[in-house]
DNA sequence: ATTTTTTAGTGAACAGTGTTTACTTTTTGA
DNA sequence: TCAAAAAGTAAACACTGTTCACTAAAAAAT
Protein backbone atom coordinates (compact mmCIF):
# COMPACT_ATOMS: atom_id res chain seq x y z
CA UNK A 1 0.00 0.00 0.00
CA UNK A 2 1.35 3.42 -0.99
CA UNK A 3 2.19 5.86 2.19
CA UNK A 4 2.31 9.23 0.06
CA UNK A 5 -1.77 9.89 -1.17
CA UNK A 6 -0.14 10.70 -4.42
CA UNK A 7 2.42 8.86 -5.51
CA UNK A 8 4.34 9.44 -9.17
CA UNK A 9 3.09 6.27 -10.75
CA UNK A 10 -0.66 7.91 -9.52
CA UNK A 11 0.05 11.47 -10.66
CA UNK A 12 1.17 10.36 -13.74
CA UNK A 13 -1.62 8.01 -14.04
CA UNK A 14 -4.28 10.64 -13.22
CA UNK A 15 -2.24 12.72 -15.98
CA UNK A 16 -3.41 10.30 -18.66
CA UNK A 17 -6.42 10.37 -17.23
CA UNK A 18 -6.76 14.07 -17.28
CA UNK A 19 -5.89 14.20 -20.89
CA UNK A 20 -8.50 11.40 -22.03
CA UNK A 21 -11.37 13.58 -20.01
CA UNK A 22 -9.91 16.56 -21.98
CA UNK A 23 -10.11 15.55 -25.37
CA UNK A 24 -13.19 13.69 -24.54
CA UNK A 25 -14.39 17.09 -23.71
CA UNK A 26 -13.80 19.03 -26.85
CA UNK A 27 -15.85 16.61 -28.82
CA UNK A 28 -18.57 15.94 -26.88
CA UNK A 29 -19.17 19.99 -26.78
CA UNK A 30 -19.37 19.93 -30.54
CA UNK A 31 -20.91 16.90 -30.56
CA UNK A 32 -22.38 15.19 -27.70
CA UNK A 33 -22.41 11.64 -26.31
CA UNK A 34 -23.62 9.99 -29.66
CA UNK A 35 -20.33 12.09 -32.09
CA UNK A 36 -17.77 10.59 -28.98
CA UNK A 37 -16.82 7.50 -30.13
CA UNK A 38 -14.02 5.56 -27.73
CA UNK A 39 -12.22 4.54 -30.85
CA UNK A 40 -12.22 8.20 -32.30
CA UNK A 41 -11.05 9.50 -28.54
CA UNK A 42 -8.15 6.63 -28.57
CA UNK A 43 -7.08 7.80 -31.87
CA UNK A 44 -6.55 11.64 -30.87
CA UNK A 45 -4.59 10.34 -27.75
CA UNK A 46 -2.53 7.76 -29.58
CA UNK A 47 -3.66 4.90 -27.32
CA UNK A 48 -5.55 1.84 -28.50
CA UNK A 49 -9.58 1.85 -27.69
CA UNK A 50 -8.54 -1.28 -25.32
CA UNK A 51 -6.65 1.56 -23.12
CA UNK A 52 -9.54 3.70 -22.45
CA UNK A 53 -10.19 0.85 -20.40
CA UNK A 54 -8.01 1.03 -18.16
CA UNK A 55 -8.82 4.25 -16.81
CA UNK A 56 -12.60 4.25 -17.56
CA UNK A 57 -14.79 1.11 -17.04
CA UNK A 58 -17.66 1.66 -20.05
CA UNK A 59 -18.14 5.22 -22.24
CA UNK A 60 -20.85 5.68 -19.50
CA UNK A 61 -18.78 6.27 -16.77
CA UNK A 62 -16.20 9.03 -18.19
CA UNK A 63 -19.38 10.98 -19.48
CA UNK A 64 -20.72 10.64 -16.07
CA UNK A 65 -17.87 12.62 -15.17
CA UNK A 66 -17.88 15.17 -17.90
CA UNK A 67 -21.55 15.65 -16.62
CA UNK A 68 -20.93 16.12 -13.18
CA UNK A 69 -18.09 18.44 -13.94
CA UNK A 70 -20.08 20.38 -15.99
CA UNK A 71 -22.80 20.89 -13.14
CA UNK A 72 -20.34 21.29 -10.79
CA UNK A 73 -19.78 24.18 -12.69
CA UNK A 74 -22.97 25.44 -12.88
CA UNK A 75 -23.47 24.92 -9.65
CA UNK A 76 -20.58 27.39 -8.58
CA UNK A 77 -21.63 29.97 -11.01
CA UNK A 78 -25.43 30.07 -9.04
CA UNK A 79 -23.94 30.04 -6.00
CA UNK A 80 -21.75 33.12 -6.69
CA UNK A 81 -24.81 34.65 -7.53
CA UNK A 82 -26.49 33.48 -4.55
CA UNK A 83 -24.19 34.83 -2.23
CA UNK A 84 -24.16 38.54 -3.59
CA UNK A 85 -26.08 41.25 -1.75
CA UNK A 86 -27.63 42.35 -4.49
CA UNK A 87 -31.86 42.97 -3.50
CA UNK A 88 -33.42 39.76 -3.30
CA UNK A 89 -36.39 40.11 -6.36
CA UNK A 90 -33.29 40.95 -8.47
CA UNK A 91 -30.80 38.15 -7.12
CA UNK A 92 -33.46 35.25 -7.75
CA UNK A 93 -33.82 36.57 -11.11
CA UNK A 94 -30.16 36.42 -11.88
CA UNK A 95 -29.58 33.48 -10.10
CA UNK A 96 -32.37 31.52 -12.06
CA UNK A 97 -31.25 33.07 -15.51
CA UNK A 98 -27.36 32.08 -14.81
CA UNK A 99 -28.76 28.68 -14.75
CA UNK A 100 -29.65 29.04 -18.18
CA UNK A 101 -26.76 31.18 -19.60
CA UNK A 102 -24.05 28.04 -18.31
CA UNK A 103 -26.59 25.49 -19.65
CA UNK A 104 -26.96 26.87 -22.88
CA UNK A 105 -23.62 27.43 -23.46
CA UNK A 106 -22.88 23.66 -23.35
CA UNK A 107 -26.00 22.59 -24.58
CA UNK A 108 -24.59 19.00 -25.06
CA UNK A 109 -22.68 18.52 -21.65
CA UNK A 110 -26.55 19.63 -20.19
CA UNK A 111 -28.70 17.79 -22.00
CA UNK A 112 -26.85 14.95 -21.52
CA UNK A 113 -26.97 15.89 -17.24
CA UNK A 114 -30.60 14.93 -17.62
CA UNK A 115 -30.34 12.33 -20.28
CA UNK A 116 -30.57 8.84 -19.36
CA UNK A 117 -31.40 8.59 -15.84
CA UNK A 118 -33.85 6.26 -16.04
CA UNK A 119 -32.29 3.72 -17.73
CA UNK A 120 -28.38 3.96 -16.32
CA UNK A 121 -29.07 3.24 -12.61
CA UNK A 122 -32.54 2.12 -11.18
CA UNK A 123 -35.09 4.77 -9.50
CA UNK A 124 -35.06 2.12 -6.65
CA UNK A 125 -38.04 4.03 -4.13
CA UNK A 126 -35.81 6.43 -1.95
CA UNK A 127 -33.11 9.00 -3.25
CA UNK A 128 -30.18 7.26 -4.10
CA UNK A 129 -27.81 10.08 -2.71
CA UNK A 130 -29.21 12.66 -4.67
CA UNK A 131 -29.06 15.49 -2.31
CA UNK A 132 -25.14 14.63 -2.57
CA UNK A 133 -25.22 15.10 -6.19
CA UNK A 134 -24.81 18.20 -7.44
CA UNK A 135 -28.34 18.32 -8.79
CA UNK A 136 -29.55 17.27 -5.30
CA UNK A 137 -27.63 20.66 -4.38
CA UNK A 138 -28.94 22.96 -7.00
CA UNK A 139 -31.78 22.07 -5.88
CA UNK A 140 -31.45 23.12 -2.17
CA UNK A 141 -29.40 26.12 -3.01
CA UNK A 142 -32.76 26.78 -5.19
CA UNK A 143 -35.48 26.32 -2.88
CA UNK A 144 -33.32 28.02 -0.12
CA UNK A 145 -33.45 30.69 -1.78
CA UNK A 146 -37.24 30.37 -2.31
CA UNK A 147 -37.57 29.99 1.50
CA UNK A 148 -35.83 33.45 1.70
CA UNK A 149 -38.27 35.00 -0.49
CA UNK A 150 -40.79 33.70 1.63
CA UNK A 151 -39.89 34.97 4.97
CA UNK A 152 -38.50 38.29 3.77
CA UNK A 153 -42.46 38.43 2.32
CA UNK A 154 -41.39 38.81 -1.56
CA UNK A 155 -43.01 36.20 -2.01
CA UNK A 156 -46.62 34.65 -1.05
CA UNK A 157 -46.76 33.20 2.20
CA UNK A 158 -48.32 29.83 1.48
CA UNK A 159 -46.08 29.08 -1.27
CA UNK A 160 -43.94 25.71 -0.03
CA UNK A 161 -39.90 26.38 -0.98
CA UNK A 162 -39.78 22.63 -1.79
CA UNK A 163 -42.48 22.32 -4.36
CA UNK A 164 -42.03 25.88 -5.79
CA UNK A 165 -38.40 24.61 -6.28
CA UNK A 166 -39.38 21.98 -8.25
CA UNK A 167 -41.69 24.04 -10.37
CA UNK A 168 -39.19 26.91 -11.56
CA UNK A 169 -36.47 24.42 -12.02
CA UNK A 170 -38.58 22.65 -14.08
CA UNK A 171 -39.51 26.17 -16.01
CA UNK A 172 -35.64 27.14 -16.20
CA UNK A 173 -34.48 23.77 -17.52
CA UNK A 174 -37.39 23.74 -19.91
CA UNK A 175 -36.24 27.09 -21.40
CA UNK A 176 -32.85 25.69 -21.49
CA UNK A 177 -33.62 22.31 -23.61
CA UNK A 178 -35.56 25.04 -25.88
CA UNK A 179 -32.87 27.10 -26.70
CA UNK A 180 -30.46 24.65 -26.63
CA UNK A 181 -32.03 21.88 -28.96
CA UNK A 182 -34.85 23.99 -30.76
CA UNK A 183 -32.88 25.97 -33.32
CA UNK A 184 -35.64 27.37 -34.71
CA UNK A 185 -37.03 28.37 -30.92
CA UNK A 186 -35.16 31.55 -30.74
CA UNK A 187 -37.00 32.69 -33.85
CA UNK A 188 -40.17 31.08 -33.87
CA UNK A 189 -42.94 33.34 -35.10
CA UNK A 190 -42.31 36.41 -33.26
CA UNK A 191 -44.32 39.37 -33.59
CA UNK A 192 -41.97 41.07 -36.23
CA UNK A 193 -38.61 41.53 -34.12
CA UNK A 194 -36.60 38.47 -32.46
CA UNK A 195 -35.65 38.70 -29.23
CA UNK A 196 -32.04 38.13 -28.27
CA UNK A 197 -31.29 35.10 -26.25
CA UNK A 198 -30.27 37.01 -23.78
CA UNK A 199 -33.26 38.97 -23.39
CA UNK A 200 -35.58 36.47 -23.65
CA UNK A 201 -33.75 34.52 -20.20
CA UNK A 202 -34.36 37.82 -18.60
CA UNK A 203 -37.91 37.53 -19.40
CA UNK A 204 -38.63 34.02 -18.70
CA UNK A 205 -36.49 34.17 -15.27
CA UNK A 206 -38.76 37.09 -14.68
CA UNK A 207 -42.13 35.77 -15.56
CA UNK A 208 -40.79 32.30 -13.65
CA UNK A 209 -40.29 34.22 -10.27
CA UNK A 210 -43.06 36.91 -10.75
CA UNK A 211 -45.72 33.64 -10.40
CA UNK A 212 -44.58 33.34 -6.78
CA UNK A 213 -44.73 37.20 -5.60
CA UNK A 214 -47.44 38.48 -3.21
CA UNK A 215 -49.33 41.61 -4.40
CA UNK A 216 -49.41 43.85 -2.34
CA UNK A 217 -52.09 46.98 -2.68
CA UNK B 1 -49.63 4.39 -63.73
CA UNK B 2 -53.24 3.32 -61.43
CA UNK B 3 -56.41 4.99 -61.90
CA UNK B 4 -57.36 4.25 -58.40
CA UNK B 5 -55.35 6.42 -55.51
CA UNK B 6 -55.83 3.29 -53.65
CA UNK B 7 -54.75 -0.14 -55.44
CA UNK B 8 -54.44 -3.62 -54.10
CA UNK B 9 -51.19 -3.18 -54.43
CA UNK B 10 -50.63 0.33 -52.39
CA UNK B 11 -53.38 -1.02 -49.52
CA UNK B 12 -51.50 -3.78 -48.90
CA UNK B 13 -47.87 -1.86 -49.38
CA UNK B 14 -49.94 0.13 -46.34
CA UNK B 15 -50.91 -2.44 -44.31
CA UNK B 16 -47.22 -3.46 -44.09
CA UNK B 17 -45.77 -0.31 -43.12
CA UNK B 18 -48.72 0.26 -40.64
CA UNK B 19 -47.27 -3.37 -38.71
CA UNK B 20 -43.60 -1.99 -39.15
CA UNK B 21 -44.67 1.13 -37.09
CA UNK B 22 -47.44 -0.70 -35.34
CA UNK B 23 -44.18 -3.02 -34.13
CA UNK B 24 -42.18 -0.07 -33.67
CA UNK B 25 -44.45 2.02 -31.36
CA UNK B 26 -44.78 -0.80 -29.05
CA UNK B 27 -40.93 -1.08 -28.07
CA UNK B 28 -40.57 2.30 -28.53
CA UNK B 29 -42.94 3.25 -26.04
CA UNK B 30 -40.90 1.19 -23.25
CA UNK B 31 -37.47 1.73 -24.70
CA UNK B 32 -36.90 4.57 -26.61
CA UNK B 33 -35.16 5.15 -29.69
CA UNK B 34 -32.20 3.66 -28.44
CA UNK B 35 -33.85 0.27 -28.20
CA UNK B 36 -35.75 0.47 -31.30
CA UNK B 37 -33.19 -1.38 -33.59
CA UNK B 38 -33.86 -2.40 -37.28
CA UNK B 39 -33.25 -5.75 -36.96
CA UNK B 40 -34.97 -6.54 -33.76
CA UNK B 41 -37.88 -4.65 -36.05
CA UNK B 42 -37.18 -7.07 -38.85
CA UNK B 43 -37.80 -9.96 -36.22
CA UNK B 44 -40.91 -9.21 -34.77
CA UNK B 45 -42.57 -8.64 -37.84
CA UNK B 46 -41.02 -11.53 -39.63
CA UNK B 47 -39.33 -9.64 -42.41
CA UNK B 48 -35.41 -9.59 -42.80
CA UNK B 49 -33.73 -6.29 -41.68
CA UNK B 50 -33.27 -4.95 -45.64
CA UNK B 51 -37.23 -5.15 -46.06
CA UNK B 52 -37.67 -2.21 -44.04
CA UNK B 53 -35.99 0.01 -46.16
CA UNK B 54 -38.28 -0.61 -48.51
CA UNK B 55 -40.68 1.47 -46.72
CA UNK B 56 -38.35 3.55 -44.70
CA UNK B 57 -35.00 5.28 -46.19
CA UNK B 58 -33.51 5.04 -42.72
CA UNK B 59 -34.28 4.47 -39.23
CA UNK B 60 -34.60 8.49 -38.40
CA UNK B 61 -37.50 8.85 -40.99
CA UNK B 62 -39.34 5.97 -39.12
CA UNK B 63 -38.47 7.61 -35.99
CA UNK B 64 -39.68 10.64 -37.08
CA UNK B 65 -42.83 9.45 -38.24
CA UNK B 66 -43.55 8.23 -35.10
CA UNK B 67 -42.94 11.66 -33.35
CA UNK B 68 -45.11 13.23 -35.33
CA UNK B 69 -48.14 11.12 -34.79
CA UNK B 70 -47.42 11.72 -31.11
CA UNK B 71 -47.30 15.04 -31.27
CA UNK B 72 -50.60 14.98 -33.58
CA UNK B 73 -52.08 13.17 -30.45
CA UNK B 74 -50.70 16.06 -28.19
CA UNK B 75 -52.41 18.78 -30.62
CA UNK B 76 -55.94 16.69 -30.92
CA UNK B 77 -56.04 16.76 -27.44
CA UNK B 78 -54.96 20.26 -26.65
CA UNK B 79 -57.41 21.10 -29.20
CA UNK B 80 -60.17 19.85 -27.64
CA UNK B 81 -59.42 21.73 -24.44
CA UNK B 82 -59.30 25.20 -26.40
CA UNK B 83 -62.56 24.79 -27.65
CA UNK B 84 -63.86 24.45 -24.57
CA UNK B 85 -66.16 26.69 -23.32
CA UNK B 86 -65.35 27.03 -19.93
CA UNK B 87 -63.89 30.27 -17.80
CA UNK B 88 -60.88 31.49 -19.35
CA UNK B 89 -58.61 31.40 -16.53
CA UNK B 90 -59.32 27.36 -16.08
CA UNK B 91 -59.17 26.51 -19.86
CA UNK B 92 -56.04 27.52 -19.84
CA UNK B 93 -54.64 25.91 -16.99
CA UNK B 94 -56.50 22.93 -18.48
CA UNK B 95 -54.96 23.07 -22.11
CA UNK B 96 -51.20 23.52 -20.78
CA UNK B 97 -51.76 20.60 -18.28
CA UNK B 98 -52.97 18.46 -21.03
CA UNK B 99 -49.75 19.27 -22.73
CA UNK B 100 -47.56 17.80 -20.07
CA UNK B 101 -49.97 15.48 -19.26
CA UNK B 102 -50.11 13.68 -22.61
CA UNK B 103 -46.31 14.31 -22.83
CA UNK B 104 -45.61 12.22 -19.65
CA UNK B 105 -47.43 9.39 -20.61
CA UNK B 106 -45.01 8.57 -23.52
CA UNK B 107 -41.93 10.30 -22.09
CA UNK B 108 -39.47 8.43 -24.60
CA UNK B 109 -42.04 9.78 -27.65
CA UNK B 110 -42.13 13.21 -26.34
CA UNK B 111 -38.34 13.21 -25.64
CA UNK B 112 -37.47 11.97 -29.21
CA UNK B 113 -39.67 14.96 -30.34
CA UNK B 114 -37.53 17.53 -28.86
CA UNK B 115 -34.80 15.59 -29.79
CA UNK B 116 -31.75 15.62 -32.45
CA UNK B 117 -32.89 18.80 -34.34
CA UNK B 118 -29.73 20.24 -34.40
CA UNK B 119 -28.18 17.12 -35.89
CA UNK B 120 -30.72 15.90 -38.50
CA UNK B 121 -32.00 19.04 -40.16
CA UNK B 122 -30.31 22.39 -40.82
CA UNK B 123 -31.56 25.01 -39.29
CA UNK B 124 -30.94 27.37 -42.13
CA UNK B 125 -32.29 31.18 -41.33
CA UNK B 126 -35.60 31.25 -41.89
CA UNK B 127 -38.01 28.68 -40.24
CA UNK B 128 -38.53 25.34 -42.94
CA UNK B 129 -42.40 24.88 -42.74
CA UNK B 130 -42.22 25.22 -38.72
CA UNK B 131 -45.40 26.72 -39.25
CA UNK B 132 -46.49 23.54 -41.18
CA UNK B 133 -44.94 21.15 -38.65
CA UNK B 134 -47.54 20.07 -35.30
CA UNK B 135 -44.85 22.04 -32.72
CA UNK B 136 -45.72 25.15 -34.85
CA UNK B 137 -49.40 24.08 -34.84
CA UNK B 138 -49.17 23.77 -31.05
CA UNK B 139 -47.14 27.35 -30.54
CA UNK B 140 -49.49 28.87 -32.41
CA UNK B 141 -52.49 27.53 -30.31
CA UNK B 142 -50.77 28.60 -27.27
CA UNK B 143 -49.82 32.19 -28.32
CA UNK B 144 -53.83 32.44 -29.17
CA UNK B 145 -55.12 31.35 -26.16
CA UNK B 146 -52.60 34.09 -24.67
CA UNK B 147 -54.07 36.56 -26.96
CA UNK B 148 -57.42 35.76 -25.65
CA UNK B 149 -56.43 36.29 -22.29
CA UNK B 150 -54.48 39.67 -22.96
CA UNK B 151 -57.84 40.96 -24.79
CA UNK B 152 -59.94 39.23 -22.03
CA UNK B 153 -58.05 41.68 -19.59
CA UNK B 154 -57.40 38.39 -18.08
CA UNK B 155 -53.51 38.56 -18.62
CA UNK B 156 -51.68 42.16 -18.23
CA UNK B 157 -52.12 43.87 -21.37
CA UNK B 158 -48.58 44.65 -22.41
CA UNK B 159 -47.73 40.84 -22.42
CA UNK B 160 -46.97 39.98 -26.34
CA UNK B 161 -48.63 36.42 -27.09
CA UNK B 162 -45.54 35.29 -28.97
CA UNK B 163 -43.08 36.17 -26.58
CA UNK B 164 -45.34 34.71 -23.42
CA UNK B 165 -45.88 31.35 -25.52
CA UNK B 166 -42.39 30.78 -26.06
CA UNK B 167 -41.83 31.43 -22.28
CA UNK B 168 -45.24 29.34 -21.18
CA UNK B 169 -44.21 26.58 -23.85
CA UNK B 170 -40.55 25.96 -21.99
CA UNK B 171 -42.03 25.98 -18.75
CA UNK B 172 -44.26 22.93 -19.41
CA UNK B 173 -42.05 21.56 -21.66
CA UNK B 174 -39.76 21.44 -18.55
CA UNK B 175 -41.93 19.99 -16.39
CA UNK B 176 -42.42 17.26 -19.00
CA UNK B 177 -39.28 16.40 -18.99
CA UNK B 178 -38.61 16.44 -15.92
CA UNK B 179 -41.32 14.06 -14.93
CA UNK B 180 -40.97 11.82 -17.50
CA UNK B 181 -36.77 11.52 -17.26
CA UNK B 182 -36.35 12.17 -13.92
CA UNK B 183 -37.03 9.36 -11.73
CA UNK B 184 -36.00 11.38 -8.36
CA UNK B 185 -37.83 14.38 -9.67
CA UNK B 186 -41.19 13.56 -8.22
CA UNK B 187 -40.14 12.65 -4.16
CA UNK B 188 -36.89 15.10 -4.55
CA UNK B 189 -36.83 16.38 -1.01
CA UNK B 190 -40.35 17.56 -0.25
CA UNK B 191 -41.32 18.60 3.36
CA UNK B 192 -42.22 15.26 4.32
CA UNK B 193 -45.44 14.92 2.13
CA UNK B 194 -45.07 13.65 -1.79
CA UNK B 195 -47.57 15.57 -4.55
CA UNK B 196 -49.11 13.37 -6.75
CA UNK B 197 -47.96 13.58 -10.32
CA UNK B 198 -51.24 15.40 -11.48
CA UNK B 199 -51.38 17.41 -8.50
CA UNK B 200 -47.89 18.94 -9.19
CA UNK B 201 -48.92 19.34 -12.99
CA UNK B 202 -51.43 21.43 -12.06
CA UNK B 203 -49.80 23.06 -9.79
CA UNK B 204 -46.85 24.13 -12.41
CA UNK B 205 -49.49 25.32 -14.92
CA UNK B 206 -51.56 27.35 -12.11
CA UNK B 207 -47.80 28.95 -11.14
CA UNK B 208 -47.28 29.83 -15.34
CA UNK B 209 -50.54 31.10 -16.23
CA UNK B 210 -50.14 33.35 -12.73
CA UNK B 211 -47.16 34.91 -14.33
CA UNK B 212 -49.67 36.38 -16.77
CA UNK B 213 -52.00 37.23 -14.84
CA UNK B 214 -53.07 41.15 -14.42
CA UNK B 215 -53.71 41.92 -10.51
CA UNK B 216 -56.69 44.25 -9.89
CA UNK B 217 -56.74 45.97 -6.99
C1' DA C 1 20.60 -5.75 -7.63
C1' DT C 2 17.53 -9.29 -8.71
C1' DT C 3 13.24 -11.27 -8.68
C1' DT C 4 8.38 -11.02 -8.20
C1' DT C 5 4.25 -8.70 -8.84
C1' DT C 6 1.50 -5.29 -10.39
C1' DT C 7 0.27 -2.03 -13.86
C1' DA C 8 0.08 0.07 -18.76
C1' DG C 9 -0.88 -0.81 -23.09
C1' DT C 10 -2.10 -3.60 -27.26
C1' DG C 11 -4.20 -6.56 -31.27
C1' DA C 12 -7.68 -9.35 -32.25
C1' DA C 13 -11.93 -10.75 -31.67
C1' DC C 14 -17.20 -10.72 -30.19
C1' DA C 15 -21.63 -8.97 -30.47
C1' DG C 16 -24.07 -5.38 -31.70
C1' DT C 17 -25.66 -1.35 -34.78
C1' DG C 18 -27.50 1.19 -39.51
C1' DT C 19 -27.16 0.69 -44.30
C1' DT C 20 -26.15 -0.88 -49.24
C1' DT C 21 -25.64 -3.97 -53.00
C1' DA C 22 -26.55 -7.75 -55.90
C1' DC C 23 -29.70 -11.11 -56.28
C1' DT C 24 -34.16 -13.97 -56.33
C1' DT C 25 -38.96 -14.32 -56.01
C1' DT C 26 -43.36 -12.64 -56.37
C1' DT C 27 -46.83 -9.70 -58.03
C1' DT C 28 -48.73 -6.48 -61.27
C1' DG C 29 -50.28 -4.46 -65.82
C1' DA C 30 -50.74 -4.93 -70.66
C1' DT D 1 -48.60 -15.17 -71.52
C1' DC D 2 -44.78 -12.15 -70.79
C1' DA D 3 -42.18 -8.14 -69.82
C1' DA D 4 -41.73 -4.88 -66.05
C1' DA D 5 -41.94 -3.47 -61.58
C1' DA D 6 -42.05 -4.26 -56.90
C1' DA D 7 -41.18 -7.21 -52.58
C1' DG D 8 -38.07 -9.51 -50.12
C1' DT D 9 -33.51 -11.43 -48.93
C1' DA D 10 -28.50 -12.95 -47.83
C1' DA D 11 -24.22 -11.15 -47.44
C1' DA D 12 -21.29 -7.73 -46.84
C1' DC D 13 -19.42 -2.86 -45.28
C1' DA D 14 -18.33 0.32 -41.91
C1' DC D 15 -19.23 1.52 -37.76
C1' DT D 16 -20.06 1.04 -32.48
C1' DG D 17 -18.83 -0.53 -27.19
C1' DT D 18 -16.49 -4.05 -24.89
C1' DT D 19 -13.60 -8.12 -23.53
C1' DC D 20 -9.69 -11.28 -23.52
C1' DA D 21 -5.27 -13.09 -23.88
C1' DC D 22 -1.05 -11.25 -24.28
C1' DT D 23 3.40 -8.40 -24.03
C1' DA D 24 6.21 -4.61 -22.23
C1' DA D 25 7.27 -1.78 -18.61
C1' DA D 26 7.37 -0.03 -14.19
C1' DA D 27 7.01 -0.72 -9.12
C1' DA D 28 7.62 -3.49 -4.90
C1' DA D 29 9.77 -6.85 -2.27
C1' DT D 30 13.39 -9.74 -1.32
Amino acid sequence: MTVSVSSPAQRRRNKVRARILSAAERVFAREGASGLSIRRLAETIDYSPAAIYKYFSSKDELVDELKETFFELILENVNRIVDTSTPFAERARDCVATYVRIATDKPHHYAAAFAGESTSQAPVDGEPGFDQSKKGQAFMVLSGMIAEGVEKGVFRPEIDPSTAAKSIWASMHGLAMMIGHIPTFQACKPSQDTMSREAFIEYHADQVIRGLEAHHG
